[in-house]
DNA sequence: CTGAAAGCGCTTACAG
DNA sequence: CTGAAAGCGCTTACAG
C-alpha cells in the first residue's frame, strides 16, 4: 500500500506538507503543490481514511437502529435518512434487530466503541429510559420516548388519529376494526408514541357512538402475522364495514374482502397508516394517512446535527456521574404533521 | 476518554498485558487477568474500534451498492445480505446511488479509501469492464457482468423465463406484454442479465406463435414510471391477456385491471417477477416468480469471504499492473434457481 | 511557508 | 507469562 510517507519521499518534501496538500489545509507554495500532485498521481496515491478515523476519533456514519428494512416503512423512512446524512457527507449502517438477531445493545455497543458516531433509534425497547440517558453519546428518537437528553421526533398520531376519525364518522362508519401492535403498548408513559393514533380514533369514535375494536397484530417485524390478522378479522367481527391499520395489513385486508366479495369502498372502508408505495400497489389505490418522509427524516438529521456538535464539544470534568457530552436540554419532540390522502377505499 | 493506558495504569500492568486480556489471546495468569478486569470495570473501560481499525486496516463493513432501498426487491436482497454478514460479524452500510446522488464511484473510492473492506455491486452501472477490474478490492456482482476476477451471483433467469413461457402457453395466452427495462440494456454483451428472462420468453412465446409486445418502463429507481408504464399498457394493447413484469409493474397493472372491470385471471393473467412481499398485498395473490433472496445473499456471502481473504493475502509484487491483491480465478459465475409460485393470477 | 516531532488508541513481534 | 518498543497512516501544533 502507498502511504504519504512515499508521497513525500517521491516528492521531495516533508510528510506534512503532503499532508496539507491532500486536505487542501493551510499554505503551500504553488510548485510545492505541483510537485506533491503529480507523485500523488504518479504513485496513484489513495489516503487512508481509517488513520484520519482515528486521529479525529470520527467515522462520519451514522447506525440506523430499526426492526427490519424489509418493512417498507421503514425502508421509505431509511431512503431519505440516507439522502439527508448524504448531503452532510455522513454514511448510513444498517442496525436491524430483526435482521440479524442482534439486539439494540449490541449497536449501542458499537456506538460506545466509536465504530459509529450517533444512532437513529428507531426500534421497540424494553429498556428502560436509564439506560438511554446513560449512554452519553448521539441519540435521536423516532418515534419513541427514550428519556430527557434524547431528542425525538414523530408524526403528529393525534392528528392522524383525528382525521381517521372525521373520515369514519363523516362516511357513517358503523362498526370499525383498528389493527395495531401488541395491546401492552398502550400503557401509560409507553415509550411508543404510535399507538396515540389508536387512542385518538377510539376515544372520537366512542363519543360518536360508533362500534370499535381493536385487533392486535403481532410485533412490525412479523409480516406474516400481520396477513393472517387481516384475514381473521372478516371472520370475528364479519358485520365490520371499516378497518384502519398499517399499509401491509390495510392492503391484505382489502385483498381478503375482494375475496369474499365484499365491495370496497361500499360496504366496506379501509384505511392505510403509513402511506408507503404499497398503499399504492394494492388492490384499490389506498386511503391512507401519510407519514412525511422527507420531514421526518430532515428533522431527525438536524437533530442528530446537534448532538454530534455537542458531543465534540468541551470535554466533560470527568466526574461522569454528573456531566455528559451530549445535548441534555429538556428532551426536545418535534411533531411533524401528517395527511390524509384519499384513495379509492373510503366514501 | 479513559483508555488503555489508564486500565493499565490502574491495575499496575504493562499495556500489552491490558491488551491480551481485551482481546483474550495468549496466556494471562489468573490473578493479573483479575486486575486488569477489575480495573477495566471500575473506569469502564471500552475499547475504541478505530484503534484497531487502523492497524488491521479492516472496518469490517461491507457496502451494499444499489439504486434505491425503497423498492422492495432491494430492501428485501438488503435485508438478506445483512443477515448473512451479521452472522460473520461484518456490517451492512447502505450505498444508495438514487437515494443520494452519489454515483458507484463515490463508493468505489470509499472502498479505497478503506472505509469498507468490500462491496456488493447491485445497481446498473455504465463503466465498461476495465474500470471494475482495475480496482484490485473485493468486489462481488449481483446479477451483472463486470469483468474478469468480479464474480458474480444471479438467479436463474432463463430458467424463470421458461417457467413464464410454459405458464403463459399451457394457459392458452394469446397477446402478451412483457415490461421491463430500457431495451438498449440488452444489446450484446451486456452487464445487466436480468433482461435474460425477457429474451427468453420473447424467444419460447414466438415459437408457440404467441403475440409478444415489450413495453419499456424507467429504470428500476423510478417507481412512478412503473405505474404510468402499468396503466399505458391498456391503451396501448387493448387485447392484452397476459402482463409480465416485477412486483411493482404487476401490482400496478393488477389495480388498473381491476378499474377497467377486467377479470383476472379469466381474461388477464398477471405474473410478477421477483416474489418479494408486495407480490402479496396487492390485488389478488400475485402468482410470482420469486428469486431465491436466502440463497442469493448465502452465495454473495461466500463469495465475499473469499474475495477478502485473498485481499488480506500475501501482498502483491508491487508490480500493480500484473497483481492484484484480488481473487482473478476465471469469473465464477453462481446462478441460483427460481421457483414459480402460482397465485391467483393466473389459469 | 516548510519540516521534525509527538500523538490518535490500540496490537503485535520481540526480549526478558 | 509479562513488559518495553515499534508501528498502523495520518494530523496537527510547534519551531524554524
Amino acid at each position: 500500500m502507498v502511504g504519504m510517507r512515499d508521497v513525500a519521499k517521491a516528492a521531495g518534501v516533508s510528510l506534512s506538507t503532503v499532508s496539507l496538500v491532500v486536505n487542501n489545509t493551510g499554505y503551500v507554495s504553488a510548485d510545492m503543490r505541483a510537485k506533491v500532485e503529480s507523485a500523488m498521481r504518479q504513485l496513484n496515491y489513495i489516503p487512508n481514511e481509517l488513520a484520519r478515523n482515528l486521529y479525529r476519533n470520527r467515522t462520519n456514519t451514522i447506525g440506523v437502529i430499526m426492526p427490519t428494512i424489509a418493512h417498507p416503512f421503514f425502508s421509505t423512512l431509511t431512503a431519505h435518512l440516507q439522502r439527508e446524512f448524504a448531503a452532510r457527507d455522513l454514511k448510513t449502517l444498517l442496525c436491524s434487530t430483526a435482521d440479524t438477531d442482534k439486539g439494540e445493545s449490541e449497536y449501542i455497543d458499537m456506538l460506545q466503541r466509536h465504530m459509529m458516531d450517533g444512532i437513529i433509534m428507531a426500534a421497540h425497547t424494553e429498556h428502560p429510559a436509564d439506560y438511554w440517558t446513560s449512554i452519553h453519546r448521539p441519540i435521536v428518537a423516532f418515534d419513541r420516548t427514550l428519556g430527557e437528553g434524547v431528542p425525538v421526533v414523530r408524526s403528529d398520531h393525534e392528528q392522524g388519529g383525528r382525521l381517521i376519525a372525521r373520515q369514519l364518522i363523516d362516511s357513517g362508519a358503523r362498526h370499525v376494526v383498528l389493527v395495531g401492535g401488541p395491546r401492552s403498548q398502550f400503557a401509560e408513559g409507553t415509550t411508543f408514541p404510535t399507538i396515540r393514533y389508536h387512542l385518538t380514533v377510539e376515544r372520537l369514535l366512542a363519543e360518536a357512538g360508533i362500534a370499535c375494536d381493536y385487533v392486535e397484530a403481532g410485533t412490525v417485524a412479523d409480516i406474516a402475522a400481520h396477513e393472517a390478522t387481516a384475514c381473521a378479522i372478516f371472520e370475528q367481527y364479519p358485520d365490520v364495514d371499516a378497518i384502519v391499520g398499517s399499509d401491509v395489513v390495510a392492503s391484505v385486508a382489502l385483498q381478503e374482502a375482494s375475496r369474499r366479495g365484499i365491495e370496497v369502498p361500499a360496504d366496506l372502508q379501509v384505511i392505510a397508516y403509513d402511506g408507503t408505495l404499497m398503499a399504492e400497489t394494492a388492490g384499490k389505490r389506498l386511503t391512507a394517512i401519510r407519514q412525511d418522509f422527507p420531514a421526518i427524516a430532515a428533522a431527525l438529521a438536524v437533530r442528530m446535527d446537534s448532538q454530534i456538535a455537542a458531543d465534540g464539544g468541551p470535554a466533560s470534568p470527568s466526574k461522569n456521574d454528573s456531566a455528559s457530552n451530549v445535548d441534555t436540554q429538556p428532551t426536545p419532540e418535534e411533531v411533524i404533521p401528517v395527511a390524509l390522502i384519499p384513495g379509492e377505499t373510503t366514501r
